[in-house]
DNA sequence: CGCGATATTGATTATTATCAAGGATCGTGG
DNA sequence: CCACGATCCTTGATAATAATCAATATCGCG
C-alpha cells in the first residue's frame, strides 16, 4: 500500500499534497490519506505568475482549474462591448475555474493580483478521478454549489444593499478567510486595488473610497492603503445587518 | 439489450425519458439511448405543483433535484433578515437544485409560479449514476457551470446595467427559452408577476411597470398583464448594448 | 359580484454616479 | 538613492437614475 505512494511522490514535477498546508482546504480535503497518490498524481507542479499575469483568458480551452497555492487572484468576464465585471477573489486554499467545468472554453479571465503560484488539475483527468473517487466527485459538487450560492449572494448584495453594507460584507468575509487560514482576521493586507472591490462590489471607485474614511471616522477600521485593520468587527456586522433593522 | 429496459419501463413509477418531449433539453441529452434505463430507473415519477407550492424549503435537508417538466418554478434565497432574493426562473427541461449539490441542505427555497410537474432525481443515486456515466457526469459539471456563469451573468446587469437594459435582458432571455422548446419567441405569456421580475432585477415594482409601459409606447413590446408580444426583437438587442455605445 | 392581490401612474427624495482636481504611492531607470 | 511618470487613492460639487410615498386602477378568484 505504502509503496505507490512513494513512487508517485519521487517525480520531481509532482505536487506533494501530503505535505501542503492548505491541504485541509484544498482538494485533498475530500481524499483519503491513501488514495492522496492519485491526486498527486494529477497535479502539475504549479507555475508563479507575477502581478499582472493572466493565468487564463476568457473564451480560450478550458484546459485546467487552479488551486490558490500563495497570493492571490481575481476572476472576471468581460461583455461583448468590452465591460468587464469581477466575479470573484480567490485565497490561498480555494480553486479557480469551476464555472468553467464541462465547457469548452474558459468562461472567465483570471489575473494574478500578487505573485501567485498556482497547482494545475488538467479537467480531463480530474473529471476521470471524480468518477473513481466519489468523495472526491461530491466535494467538487460540493464547491461548485458554493460558488453558485456565493454568487447568488452577491446578487442579492447588489440588488438589496447600500455601499456601506457591500462593503462591510466583503472585509468580514476577507476575514473569515484569512482566518481560516489562521492568520489575523483583524488585521490583514488586501490583496486587490479599490478598483476591482469597486467594480466587484457594482460600485465606483470613488463610492469606495469615501466608504473607507467615513468607516475609519467611526472608528470601526482603520485602513493605509492596503493594509486594513479591523477595529470593531461588531460594528461591522451590524452595519451588513443594518438594513434589515431600517425594514422590519 | 433491450430486455432490461423493457423490464424498467413497465414500472408505472418510473418515467418514460425516452417518450419525454424534453429528452433533448433535460438530463437524457447526455444519456446515450442504451444507458438511458438507467437514469429512468432513479427518476421518481413528477408529482404535480399547483401556483404558490413549495417544491422544497431552504435549510432543509437536500435530497433531490427537479426536472421541470411542464409550468415553471422560481427560487429564491431568505437572508437572515428575512429580505428575499429570487434567484432564478426555472422553464420546462431546466434543472433546479443544482446550487444545493454537495450539500447538506437547500440552498434555496423553489416555489411553483404555476400548475407546474416536475421530475424527481434523487441525489444520492445521482451521484452514483454520474460516478458511472462519465458524459453524464461531464453535463451535470456543464449544468452547474452554467448556472455558474448565468448567476455572473446576472451580477453584470445588476452592477451596470440600467433598469431597462435589465428588462430587456430578462425579455430575451425567455423569449430564447421559450423558442429552444420550439414554441413561439415572440409572443408569450410571462410565468412570473411583475414583483418577482423586480425582485430578480434588483429593481422596484414601480420601475418595472414604467419600463413595461416606455417599452410599450416606443412600439417595441405589446403587455397585457402576463401576455408579451416581442414587436422588435432588434429594438430590444439594442437596448441591452446600448450600455456599451454610450461608453465607447 | 366583490374583495384582496397585483399593476399602473404621478410627485418627491435619496443614494450613488459622474465630473473634476489634487495627493499619495509604486516601480523603474538614471 | 533619488527623480520621474504612471497608477492608485482621496476629496469635493453636481447630476441622474431609480426608490419611496401615495393614490388609483385592474385583475383574478372565490
Amino acid at each position: 500500500m505504502a509503496q505507490p505512494i512513494r513512487l508517485h511522490q519521487v517525480s520531481p514535477l509532482k505536487a506533494s499534497c501530503h505535505q501542503c498546508s492548505l491541504s485541509n482546504l484544498c482538494l485533498p480535503l475530500a481524499v483519503e490519506d491513501n488514495e492522496l497518490y492519485r491526486l498527486e498524481d494529477i497535479v502539475q507542479q504549479g507555475r508563479i505568475f507575477s502581478r499582472g499575469e493572466h493565468i487564463f483568458d476568457q473564451s480560450t480551452p478550458f484546459r485546467s482549474c487552479f488551486a490558490v497555492k500563495s497570493g492571490a487572484i481575481k476572476t472576471s468576464i468581460i461583455s461583448e462591448n468590452g465591460e468587464e465585471q469581477v466575479t470573484g477573489f480567490f485565497m490561498p486554499g480555494e480553486l479557480v475555474g469551476l464555472d468553467s467545468m464541462g465547457s469548452k472554453n474558459y468562461a472567465c479571465t483570471a489575473k494574478a493580483l500578487e505573485r501567485t503560484s498556482v497547482c494545475e488539475f488538467p479537467v480531463d483527468r480530474l473529471e476521470e478521478l471524480t468518477a473513481k473517487l466519489p468523495d472526491l466527485q461530491h466535494h467538487v459538487y460540493h464547491l461548485m454549489s458554493q460558488e453558485i450560492q456565493g454568487s447568488h449572494q452577491l446578487a442579492m448584495l447588489l440588488s438589496k444593499n447600500t455601499a456601506e453594507e457591500r462593503i462591510a460584507a466583503l472585509l468580514l468575509s476577507l476575514s473569515s478567510r484569512f482566518h481560516r487560514r489562521r492568520m489575523s482576521g483583524t488585521n490583514f493586507s488586501l490583496p486587490m486595488a479599490r478598483n476591482d472591490i469597486a467594480n466587484f462590489l457594482g460600485l465606483a471607485v470613488e463610492t469606495v473610497s469615501r466608504v473607507f474614511t467615513r468607516f475609519q471616522n467611526q472608528g470601526i477600521i482603520s485602513a493605509r492603503g492596503r493594509e486594513v485593520e479591523l477595529l470593531d468587527v461588531e460594528a461591522l456586522q451590524t452595519v451588513t445587518r443594518e438594513f434589515s433593522r431600517q425594514n422590519q
